[in-house]
DNA sequence: TTGCATTCAATGCACAAGCAAATAATGCAT
DNA sequence: ATGCATTATTTGCTTGTGCATTGAATGCAA
């Protein structure tokens, strides 16, 4: 691969951290309004979409692209504010188990349609997300 | 648009996320070895890229994608690391001017290749890189 | 000149994140 | 049963970020 192209990969990099940040602070400054932020509310999608509305830590890590920590520690703030609850497993007492609780799928459904409005009024610049959008 | 491109788009943000996540992680962690994180990098970049290497902060922080106070952070941090230099502008003295300092080049230089690889390793299951990098 | 709105940058503050170490529960080998 | 490596989660610590505020320099109007 020749440096020209590693320099088109770095320009194509570099627009997408643009694109990502701008959408990314778009997205919490808009969920705000609900008390969550955007990794907050992927958590609660993928509790809420589950067939299972409980879902290990480990589970949830997986899904929220954060590491194992900072996920322990969205999961206590959305436990402190009530919208989840930790469980600990009866088979495994290291794991626990974490479920929306009634609030928590009240706020989530409140918040869901200003995140997709953001996602719609994001996506039109961001050809990232065009493909999906125009299926 | 109805529910289901919303959700198809809510599923390619959240891919998104944690194909950048993990490029990002990935940068920053290589990059240490060089004294730097991804934000830095960047803004080394574009003072080693311009053909005037002295840029005002204006100039870098809408290259960088950082709030105009994370970017006078992150060049207090170069600053510091004598990798750039400030000086204020003589014409407007609230304005602050930024060079590259020799090491700053050096520095530049010496990371450049690990960005490189890293961002051509990560491309291969990054679509959103893709298309540049087959250019 | 004086006053005032505007602009550029720095700073106080709070917070979420990553890393590394600690804690706790398991399972397995002896 | 005991010791030990492994796995799941939490916690201490540091750091980079955003928002709001402040400080400083500028330009313009009266």
């Amino acid at each position: 691969m020749s440096r020209a192209d590693d320099d088109a990969l770095a320009q194509a990099w570099h627009d997408l951290m643009g694109r990502y940040q701008r959408m990314m602070c778009t997205l919490d400054r808009e969920l705000e309004q609900h008390g969550l932020n955007a990794s907050e509310f992927e958590v609660l999608q993928q509790l809420h979409s589950g067939k299972a509305c409980e879902l290990p830590m480990s589970a949830l890590a997986e899904h929220a692209h954060l590491t194992q920590s900072a996920l322990s520690r969205l999961v206590s703030r959305l436990e402190k504010d009530g919208l989840i609850t930790r469980k600990t497993c009866s088979n495994d007492r290291r794991a626990q188990f974490v479920a929306l609780t009634d609030e928590g799928r009240r706020r989530f459904r409140e918040a869901k349609p200003t995140q997709r409005q953001v996602l719609r009024e994001g996506a039109v610049d961001c050809p990232q997300l065009a493909p999906a959008a125009t299926s």
